[in-house]
DNA sequence: CGATGTCGTTACGCTAGCGTATCGTTGCAC
DNA sequence: GTGCAACGATACGCTAGCGTAACGACATCG
């Protein structure tokens, strides 16, 4: 099922998506804070602060303050790493897979009805 | 061709147009502004700041704080409505719509890179 | 050892955004 | 006209996030 979609259909999947989460999501997360979030759940870890700085193109004080704001909600972890005790790890936690879970079937049934 | 999506592969366009996105857009939107500006573009006119507030859930300072920052980065433009002066329509304009357009073109772009 | 470099974090001053409450303007019904 | 409701904007105090620059902790290499 191949995922082949029109400029029009794009961004109304974006778009409903967006209003749907605005409408329902008390936690508001900025793009770059979502960013990191599947960044850190998509990806094979490690993941560490600085390699998420250069992954989204940002500096390491903005990947710090959104892992504590997101920390906070309990969306991801934070740990030292053992082996080289200068980094910092960041963890997956429970909650944060529920969470990305119910964002992707929210994009899924958006997704579906966007061809009914 | 139907919009079809594993939830794997949902989330996985998220985070391919999430990462594009703060990598390469200096406006940073948040998801608000941006859940606005594609009422603004996909739904038909009128646009009022109480209709907007209404539609995604929020007060009305949020929507003129909104339509503040993106009309300086000239995103969109508001014009009292000469109807019924009390109002305020939110307005189309050409970056705005160039801006959707690449958004668009790059979630197509990463969509099809899902599948290849 | 000590020197140097690399981590992540914190400090600083600043801007943007928030919710609540209120304001001035405009429409409308009486 | 006068009263009242609805509209969008503004004021207020507050929090979150920003970029730059520094910091302490740790590793590494001579």
């Amino acid at each position: 099922m191949p995922v082949e979609l029109t400029a029009s259909q794009a961004l109304g999947l974006w778009h409903a998506v967006s209003l749907e989460q605005v409408r329902h999501d008390g936690r508001d997360l900025s793009l770059r804070q979502l960013a990191i979030l599947l960044e850190v759940y998509l990806v094979p870890p490690p993941h560490t602060v600085r390699g998420l700085a250069e992954r989204l193109g940002v500096t390491k004080p903005v990947i710090t303050r959104a892992l504590d704001t997101m920390g906070e909600q309990g969306l991801v972890d934070r740990s030292r790493d053992e082996r080289d005790r200068r980094n910092v790890l960041v963890k997956r936690t429970v909650d944060g897979a529920l969470y990305l879970e119910k964002l992707g079937d929210l994009i899924i049934g958006r997704g579906r009805a966007l061809t009914s």
